[in-house]
Order: structure tokens, then sequence, then C-alpha cells
DNA sequence: GAATTAATTGAACGTTCGTTTTATTATTGT
DNA sequence: ACAATAATAAAACGAACGTTCAATTAATTC
């Protein structure tokens, strides 16, 4: 047999890309084989090879897409001149948006780097820490305006994304909690570990009711 | 050829277990071929099958012993009649302690568990959920005492563990910050995070003050 | 010192893996 | 309609995988 009815190079790649996030989500890089893969989308196993040159290149397609598209993310959610409060807010906001919308991807990209070659490693890790950059910005911005109170802002930039990114591990869609409702716990949890001062220090309401107001920024 | 001079059964079976997390800690289970793990021990891969019947018994036994240790460390470092602050600090010192101590097995635990049979997934879970399980009662019975200002238990829980367990990916043991350094970061970030009201609250400071104090437990 | 047990080797088994090659059919352009 | 090209199937490749088995030697027991 060869080229079937309705065949579609296109339509072929993206259920390939597609089927690849989910399996390796699942089963792991190692674990899922090509002609599994392959079986998923509904073709033979050589058929994928019109599209990724190795098994290996198709990782690391998913990875630097999903890291670039992170970075895309950001870039139209980043508020222009705001405070820090409002910056970090967008970028906590943005963050667990993209990462439950994306959780399949963003297992891939956080637990197979270590299938990748070293320089492929190295260009994902370029683009990790490049994103993870902008958060020690602010940070840093912030505590030295005096808005947030932090002891170590690269500390506690890690601090937040490993907590925000962990929304993946146990968020499910349709559970107790909504996306919104999840969004604005982390946020006045975020607001809280960085010592934000209240953007609108208009009102100075008593110690145990700012204890207990939480910030309510919502998503 | 056959035995070799001063084989022995026990030294072999732990030198096994070690470079079994340290090659499943750098390249995955998956990855990992028994004949790489006999070869790292310095021994035939047959001569595994003598302690492990099969490799996910192996890998089974990794996170089994692994989760026992974890549970066993927090039986003896939890405090008998404290308030809940303390006992919010003695989780947050002894997990972290714990954990990069012990990041390989760590790693191990946490990225391998698709690996397991069914009901052997469930087993470990079933583990790690007690474990965490500690963690909510501590901040529920806190926030019922007024001690600590939470919106939501069990979302806190797991944004607390994912952010305390993320230190095994970035810190390095004799890098910038010292283990008793980090420590002391995490639990006054955790303090703020819950809201926690300052322990020996006899001084009042101001605002401000109070804003840059942070918690100074010692690990 | 002989018998037993413990520890390991070396070779092999069947399977599965990623990948390549070649042939074949569908689609597109002229 | 016919040539060119795109998309796939089918089969095969060598390598590596987890695991088993029989043979062999070291240590221990009596």
């Amino acid at each position: 047999m060869a080229r079937t009815t309705g065949s579609d190079g296109e339509r072929t790649e993206a259920a390939v890309r597609e089927a690849a996030v989910n399996l390796i989500a699942r089963y792991g890089y190692e674990a899922m084989s090509m002609r599994q893969l392959a079986a998923e989308v509904g073709v033979q196993a050589a058929a994928l090879y019109r599209y990724f040159p190795t098994k290996e290149d198709l990782l690391f397609t998913l990875m630097r897409e999903h890291m670039e598209g992170l970075r895309e993310a950001w870039e139209n959610a980043r508020p222009a001149g705001a405070d820090p409060a409002e910056q970090l807010a967008a970028y906590v906001r943005n963050h667990i948006a993209f990462h439950i919308e994306r959780r399949h991807a963003t297992h891939v990209s956080n637990m197979e780097l270590r299938s990748l070659s070293p320089d492929r490693l190295t260009q994902i890790l370029r683009m990790r820490t490049a994103y993870e950059k902008e958060l020690r910005t602010i940070l840093r911005d912030g505590a030295e305006a005096g808005a947030f109170a932090i002891e170590d802002t690269g500390l506690t930039a890690m601090a937040l994304i490993q907590m925000m990114t962990g929304v993946i591990v146990w968020f499910r869609p349709g559970e107790r909690l909504s996306v919104p409702e999840v969004t604005a716990t982390y946020l006045s949890m975020t607001m809280r570990l960085v010592g934000a001062k209240i953007a609108d220090s208009a009102a100075r309401p008593s110690d145990a009711q700012r204890m207990l107001s939480h910030f309510d920024f919502r998503a």
C-alpha cells in the first residue's frame, strides 16, 4: 500500500504533534515508541519520519515551541509601565493560565530535558532562564522601590516559579476549584510571600484585617 | 568465570541501590539499562537479578524506602505539643533538610512514578498523601486557632510542598547559599505565605519593621 | 577436607526499538 | 491525460533491551 485517500501532510504533522505531547506526558519520552505514536495517529511508523527526522527532533520541536509560546504569551500579557505589584500580578496570572492550559506540554518540557542532546538542552534552558529572569527583574525592581520585602531575589523567584508551576501536578479542570479561583488564591499567596505592600494604600486597614483580607486580583 | 574473590552479597546490593539512584536520577528509569547499572557496580547484568527480580522491583524498592525514610524523619522531627507556627517551622525544616540530603532519591520518587505498575503506584501515592496530610493538618489547626490566615488549606499545602521540594532542582551544595541560609529564607517565605502572626507578640513592631524583619527561625 | 551454600560469569533467548529503503498510490499541475 | 510530486505502506536492518539458564568458583559449615 502507499498514499491513502484524503491524506494531508499538514494535518498529519499536527496530529503527530498533538499525539506526541499526550503520549510523552503520560508515558514518558523513552517509554513512548514511534510505533505507538504512529498507531495513535493512525499511520505507519515510517510515515513519521517524513515530518521529524528523528525521535529526538520531535521532542526538541515540541519543547522549543512550548517555550516560544510561553515567551510570546508573556510579551502580550506584560503591562506597559505598571507598578511592581501589578507587574508581578500579571506575571502570576499569565504563568498560571498558560501552564494550566498546556499542562501536558509543560510536563514534557519539564520532565524530559535529560533526553535532549547537550546543545539542544542548552537552547531550551536558555529560553527558560530568560523567562525566569523576567520575574527576577520584577522582584528586584519592586524590592528596590520598597514595594516588596524580599530577602533573596533569586531564591524567591525560584520558589515562586516552583509553586506556580506546581498547579499542573494536582489541578484538574472541572474539579473543586475553578481556574479563576486558583489564580486568585495563588495571587494572594504570592503577594504575601514577597511581602507586598497594599497597592492602594489610601485605606489603612488594621493589622488583623490586613492579615485576613488577602489580595483580590481577579484573573 | 563465576564467584569473584571478596564478593559479598550485602555490599553488592547496597552498591546496586546507590548506583541505581544516581543513574535513574541522571538518565531516567527507562533510559538506564540493567547492563549500564551492572557496569557501574562492576558486575555482570545477570548478577543484579540475585537481588532484584525485575527492573521494576528495583525501582519500587528505591521509592518505597525513600518514602519510608521521609515518614520516619518527620516522626522524629515533629515537636510534641508545640504551637502551629512551631510545628509548621519543624515541618519546613525537616522537609528541606531531607530533600536536600537526598536530592537524587527524591528526583527518582517524583519523576518515575509512571513506570510503576498500578498497584505499586497506588502504594507510593498513599504514602505521599499521608505525608502531605500532616502539613494540611498543621495548616488547618493553625488557621482555626487564628495563628495563620489561609484561604484554602489544601491548595496552600500543595503550594508549600511544591515550593519546598523545588530546592532540589536548583540547589547545589557548596554554591552561593548554604543549607541553613536556604532553610531560613524558605522558613520566612513560608510564614509570610500562610499569614503567620508573629509567635512572640509581646513586642509589636511597626508595620514597616514587621514587613522587613522576616522570621528568623534558624535551622 | 569434604559437602554445602553464596555469588557471580558468560552465553543465549525472544522482543522491541529507532530508523532506512523501496515500492506504491493519491493528488496536483500542466 | 499525463507527468510530477506528495504521502504513505510494507518490509527489513542491526542494535539494544530485560531476563533466564547453566556452569563455575569463593566462602562457609560440618
